[in-house]
DNA sequence: ATGATGCATCGATGTTTGTCAATGGATGAG
DNA sequence: CTCATCCATTGACAAACATCGATGCATCAT
């Protein structure tokens, strides 16, 4: 975030992804981008995006992740606490159940960060 | 290298990649594209997608990786057989060199397979 | 208070992954 | 032919990862 682009709305490209398409990355920018797409490379956490995505009320709590993916709970909390540190999903506790939505500026900054 | 680039272009976003928030992933999607996200899920990677794609002439020699990348030239080989599994890159031989290229196309697959 | 439920954390385990040195295969120069 | 160069493959090893059972921590109902 020091060198490039100087100006105004750099913004999409700058807050969350440098582009790896426009410039040769540095180290440091090519292991925050791998960190980001790292999230992006579990079958599991593949899926929880979507059902996230096509959810009606745009919110799912952990327990209603477990059976249609098929792995334990401790798995799903697992996999969720990835997605979370990535700012692909964020949690909200509500008595005794988590709901987890999803972040779709997140996931339009990686977008944006393969985009030509 | 059996599949890829066999008939015409229709390929893009149609062979490469269900889109993860149109409809559910099911087991089998979600694997092929996780994979996919696997090969960028790497910051050496992701450099040599960026050398790639700002290269003049666009193509890189497998020798002009090792130096600017920091790593020795089998892992450079690894990384790039890995990109090129994953449909990201080709390397075409001339003579002692072995030049490499980006596949700009099936970048927009993956690209496509975020998008709303 | 007691018990039950939903979720996160811990510890252990088997697998995958990134890395390099050593080696092999192919190409071109002398 | 012989040798040097470019690249891929192999083998080995440590680090990272996915998974699960057991446990801990809240929250709610009784």
């Amino acid at each position: 975030m020091s060198k490039s682009t100087s100006t105004i709305e750099v913004r999409a490209t700058e807050q969350c992804c440098p582009s790896v398409l426009a410039a040769p990355l540095d180290a440091a920018e090519a292991a925050e981008l791998s960190s980001a797409f790292s999230a992006l490379s579990d079958p599991v956490r593949l899926r929880v995006l979507s059902i996230l995505a096509t959810s009606p009320e745009g919110e799912v709590c952990v327990c209603d992740f477990v059976g249609p993916l098929g792995k334990s709970q401790p798995t799903i909390s697992h996999h969720l606490k990835i997605l979370s540190e990535a700012g692909l999903v964020q949690g909200d506790r509500r008595g005794k159940w988590v709901w987890y939505s999803l972040n779709r500026d997140r996931l339009a900054g990686l977008r944006a960060a393969i985009d030509t």
